[in-house]
DNA sequence: AGCACGCCGACT
DNA sequence: GTCGGCGTGCTC
C-alpha cells in the first residue's frame, strides 16, 4: 500500500529555509485533506506545533522518514490550485515565504487567535417557516379558531411571507417569544438557522442604464472588447485625461464580461475616497458587486470573500489586496489610477498588485487593463514597446475645456515684498471667485498634515528617541507622536532645553488658513488636515459640507487631489508646486506631474470654464511647465530620456536589499557584504550594476539602523536569483546575527 | 526564528 | 561527579 505524502508550506519557516516540506498523511485524515486546506504539523527539533497549508498531495517522497500531520483545520479548502501556483510565483517575485503569500490572499476573519478560535465565523439568523399550507394558515387566522391573538398575528405575518427572521416577526407584532414557541410546538411553524451575509452598506441607487459613450470612448471600448473576447493573454493601457469618462468604458466592459459568465475585478487606489464610484457600480451591477477593503469589519470582509468564492458576487471592487479575490473564470482585471503607490505593499509580503495582476491575467487569459490620466512612465514605456495595447481618451466627457493654467514665480513675489503663501495674482483670482459665488480649492504640496512643536527661542524640536525623525503633534490626543514607531509623549509647558516658549507649527495648511482669513475677512474656509479628518468617514462629511454649503475656499494636502467632482469649483491653486520634486528618488518628477495634473483637473468640472494657478520657486522647471500644459506626451519623452541617461527604471529593473539592526556598524558591514556578494553575481550576469550601501533617508527606526543596496539591470530572473542566494547566505552568517535583511522590487522610498 | 545537542567552567 | 553557559546546525 503506497503511503500518502502532502507537500506543505509551513508558517514557522523563514525565507532562507522556506520550501514545500513533506509530511505523511495519516489514514484517518486522508479524507478531509485536500490541496488548499490548512493543517497543524510538528516542525523542528522540538516538534512544536505549526500551521501550514497543503500545496500538493502525492504518493512519493525522496525522504524515508517523515513526520505525520497532526490535524486538518478546514473542512473546505481555503485556496485553490491556481492560488497555490500564485503563492509559489510570489515567493520568487517578492522574496516572501509561500505561507506569507497565502496569508495575504485570505481575509483576516479566516485566521485563528491565540486561543485557537476563528476571528470571524459564519453569521446565522433564526428563521421561522410556515409548515402548513398557506390557505390553511389564512383560514386559521380569519376564523379566529386560534384563540391566542399574538399567535394569530405571527401567523398572519407568515401567511404573507412564508418565512421570516424571528427577530423581525417578534418586533413587528409585539408578540412574545412564548407565543412563537407555542406555534412551533403545535407544528404549524418550524424554526431554522440560516446563514446571512454581513454586507457593507453602499448608498443604494436605482438601477442604471448602460452609459452612452462618445466617439472617443466608443473607439476605446470597441478595441478593448475585442481583447476581452480573444482567449490569449494581453494587457492594455487606457490613457484618459481627467474627466474623460474612463469609468463609463469600464462599466461597459464589465457588463460584457459578466454577461459572458465570467468575473471581473476592479482595483482602486483607496476606497474611502470613492464612495460615489461604489454607488455607481452597485447601480449597474447590484448584488453582483462585492467590495473588499481595509475599513470593512472583519466579519464583512469575510462574508464578501465567501460571496465571491461561492460565485454569488462576480464583480469585485477593492484596494490592492482585492487582486487575490477568489473569483473563478476571470475575464477582466482593471487597475484604475494605475500610477498610485498604494498598489505596492510596504510590508511582507511586499507584493505589487499590478505585478500579481499581470501574472493572473497571463495565466487565465483575462484582459489586464491599466487606466490613468497620468500613467506611470513604466506603463507608457511598455505601451510604446508594444507590450501593452494602447488606447486613449483625448477629450473631456462633455467637451469641457481643460482649465487655463497660469504659473506664478514666487521668487519674484518675494522680491516684491510678499513673503506670504498666497501670491497677489492668486489673491485676485480668489477674490474674483468669492465675488461670483464660485468655489476654490488650494492644494498644499506636502505629504503630511502634521504639526511640529518647536522652541521659538533656541530652535529646539522634539525628536523621537528611537527614530531619526521629529515627533509630530496630534491635537486630538494632545500628544507628540512618532509616525514610524508609534512612540508618544506629553508636551512640556515650556522648552525642556532652554525654558523658552514652545510654538506649534502647523502643517502649513493652518498657516495658509490664517493668511487667508486676514486676506478675506469673514469668508468661510474649510481646512483638511489631521485635526479635521481624524475620525473615520470625516473626509466625506467635509467634502459634503464643502459641496452643499457652497463654502468658498477649501485648503488641504494630497487628500484634496483625489476623486471627487465639485461642479462649482472653478479655481484651483497649487502652493509650492516644486516641493515634491526634491524627494531624491528617480520618480519625483513623475509624482509631481501626476499630482499637479490631478489637482488642476479638479477645476472646471461643471459647466463653467476652470482656472488653475501654480505657484513655484522654479517657474522654469520643465516638469512644472509640462504639468501646467497638461502635456503628458512631452513629459514622457523628456522623462524617459532622463531615465536612459540615469540608467533608472523602466529602462532597467531595480531591486533593493535593506539591512536593519541595533548597531549601526554591524548593519553597515552586513550591507557591505551584501554589496560584495551581489557585485560578484553582477559581473557574472553582465550589464548589471550594484549601488550602495547607503543609509535610508530615515536611517533609524525603532532603534534599528537601516542601510540599503540596490541592483539594476535587465536580466531580472538572474538578478532575483542572485538576491535570493545572497539573502540566504547572509542570514546564515553569524557575524550578522541580529541583522534583518529583506529584498524588494523597486520600493517607493 | 527556535530548539536540541554538545563541549567547557563552577559548585552542592 | 553534574548543572547550566551559549556556540553550532538543522528544520520534512
Amino acid at each position: 500500500m503506497p503511503r500518502r505524502v502532502a507537500k506543505i508550506a509551513v508558517s514557522a519557516a523563514t525565507f532562507s529555509i522556506d520550501k514545500p516540506y513533506d509530511y505523511l498523511v495519516p489514514e484517518n485524515l486522508a479524507e478531509q485533506l485536500r490541496v488548499g486546506t490548512r493543517v497543524e504539523v510538528p516542525f523542528g527539533k522540538g516538534n512544536r506545533s505549526t500551521e501550514g497549508v497543503v500545496l500538493a498531495v502525492q504518493e512519493e517522497s525522496a525522504l524515508s522518514s517523515l513526520k505525520s500531520i497532526h490535524r486538518v483545520l478546514d473542512r473546505e479548502n481555503v485556496i485553490g490550485e491556481a492560488q497555490v501556483r500564485l503563492a509559489l510565483f510570489m515567493r520568487e517575485r517578492f522574496f516572501c515565504t509561500v505561507y506569507e503569500a497565502i496569508r495575504a490572499m485570505l481575509p483576516a476573519g479566516l485566521w485563528f487567535d491565540q486561543q485557537g478560535k476563528r476571528k470571524a465565523n459564519d453569521k446565522t439568523v433564526e428563521f421561522a417557516t410556515l409548515q402548513i399550507g398557506n390557505d390553511e394558515a389564512e383560514a386559521l387566522v380569519e376564523t379566529k379558531r386560534l384563540k391566542a391573538p399574538q399567535q394569530s398575528a405571527l401567523l398572519e405575518l407568515l401567511c404573507c411571507f412564508g418565512s421570516l427572521p424571528t427577530r423581525d416577526m417578534l418586533s413587528h407584532t409585539g408578540a412574545s417569544r412564548s407565543s412563537l414557541n407555542a406555534l412551533v410546538r403545535t407544528g404549524i411553524v418550524s424554526l431554522s438557522e440560516r446563514e446571512v451575509y454581513r454586507r457593507p452598506d453602499i448608498q443604494s441607487v436605482e438601477k442604471a442604464q448602460l452609459p452612452e459613450l462618445n466617439d472617443d470612448q466608443a473607439r476605446a471600448y470597441d478595441g478593448l472588447r475585442e481583447l476581452v473576447r480573444s482567449a490569449d493573454a494581453k494587457a492594455a493601457l487606457l490613457f484618459g485625461v481627467t474627466g474623460s469618462g474612463k469609468t463609463s468604458v469600464y462599466i461597459r466592459l464589465i457588463h460584457d464580461v459578466l454577461a459572458s459568465g465570467r468575473s471581473a475585478i476592479l482595483l482602486v487606489p483607496e476606497i474611502a475616497l470613492t464612495p460615489q464610484m461604489l454607488a455607481t457600480f452597485s447601480a449597474h451591477f447590484g448584488e453582483q458587486v462585492a467590495v473588499l477593503h481595509s475599513s470593512l469589519s472583519i466579519g464583512e470582509r469575510y462574508d464578501e470573500w465567501k460571496r465571491i468564492k461561492r460565485g454569488e458576487a462576480r464583480l469585485v471592487i477593492g484596494t490592492r489586496s482585492a487582486v487575490f479575490a477568489p473569483v473563478s473564470n476571470l475575464g477582466i482585471l482593471i487597475i484604475d489610477e494605475e500610477q498610485e503607490e498604494t498598489y505596492k505593499s510596504e510590508n511582507t509580503p511586499r507584493y505589487d498588485a499590478r505585478e500579481v495582476g499581470k501574472y493572473l491575467c497571463a495565466r487565465s487569459g483575462a484582459l489586464l487593463l491599466f487606466g490613468s490620466a497620468t500613467p506611470q512612465i513604466a506603463s507608457m514605456y511598455e505601451a510604446k514597446r508594444g507590450r501593452y495595447v494602447y488606447f486613449e481618451l483625448k477629450e473631456r466627457f462633455n467637451k469641457q475645456e481643460l482649465p487655463t493654467v497660469r504659473i506664478v514665480d514666487m521668487k519674484r513675489e518675494l522680491r516684491r515684498g510678499n513673503a506670504g503663501d498666497i501670491s497677489s495674482f492668486l489673491r485676485q483670482e480668489l477674490q474674483c471667485n468669492i465675488d461670483r459665488g464660485e468655489q476654490s480649492i488650494l492644494f498644499l504640496n506636502r505629504r503630511g498634515t502634521n504639526k511640529l512643536v518647536s522652541c521659538g527661542e533656541c530652535g529646539f524640536t522634539y525628536r523621537c528617541p528611537k527614530c531619526s525623525v521629529s515627533l509630530t503633534y496630534h491635537s486630538a490626543r494632545k500628544r507628540l507622536m512618532c509616525h514610524y514607531c508609534g512612540f508618544s509623549c506629553r508636551v512640556d509647558s515650556v522648552c525642556p532645553s532652554c525654558g523658552g516658549e514652545l510654538k506649534y507649527l502647523g502643517s502649513g495648511t493652518q498657516h495658509v488658513e490664517e493668511e487667508l482669513r486676514e486676506l478675506f475677512p469673514g469668508t468661510e474656509i474649510l481646512r483638511m488636515d489631521t485635526d479635521t479628518v481624524a475620525p473615520v468617514g470625516s473626509h466625506e462629511k467635509l467634502f459634503d459640507a464643502f459641496r452643499e454649503d457652497n463654502i468658498p475656499i477649501m485648503i488641504g494636502t494630497q487628500m484634496v487631489t483625489k476623486g471627487l467632482n465639485f461642479e462649482n469649483v472653478t479655481l484651483v491653486g497649487v502652493l509650492c508646486a516644486d516641493q515634491s520634486l526634491y524627494s531624491g528618488d528617480y520618480r519625483a518628477g513623475e509624482r509631481t506631474f501626476s499630482l499637479i495634473t490631478q489637482v488642476v483637473g479638479r477645476s472646471g468640472r461643471g459647466k463653467k470654464q476652470g482656472r488653475a494657478v501654480i505657484q513655484t520657486f522654479t517657474p522654469a522647471n520643465q516638469t512644472i511647465l509640462q504639468a501646467a500644459k497638461q502635456d503628458y506626451e512631452d513629459f514622457y519623452s523628456s522623462e524617459i530620456e532622463l531615465r536612459r541617461l540615469q540608467n533608472a527604471p523602466p529602462v532597467v529593473d531595480r531591486y533593493t536589499i535593506t539591512a536593519s539592526g541595533q548597531t549601526e556598524e554591524q548593519v553597515e558591514w552586513a550591507a557591505r557584504y551584501l554589496f560584495d556578494l551581489l557585485s560578484l553575481s553582477a559581473r557574472e550576469i553582465g550589464n548589471t550594476t550594484v549601488l550602495g550601501p547607503a543609509p535610508l533617508s530615515v536611517y533609524r527606526v525603532n532603534n534599528r539602523y537601516r542601510y540599503r543596496v540596490s541592483m539594476l539591470g535587465s536580466q531580472s530572473d538572474a538578478i532575483r536569483r542572485s538576491i535570493s542566494a545572497a539573502l540566504i547566505e547572509c542570514s546564515g552568517d553569524k557575524r550578522f546575527r541580529g541583522v534583518n535583511m529583506f529584498a524588494d522590487h523597486d520600493p517607493g522610498d
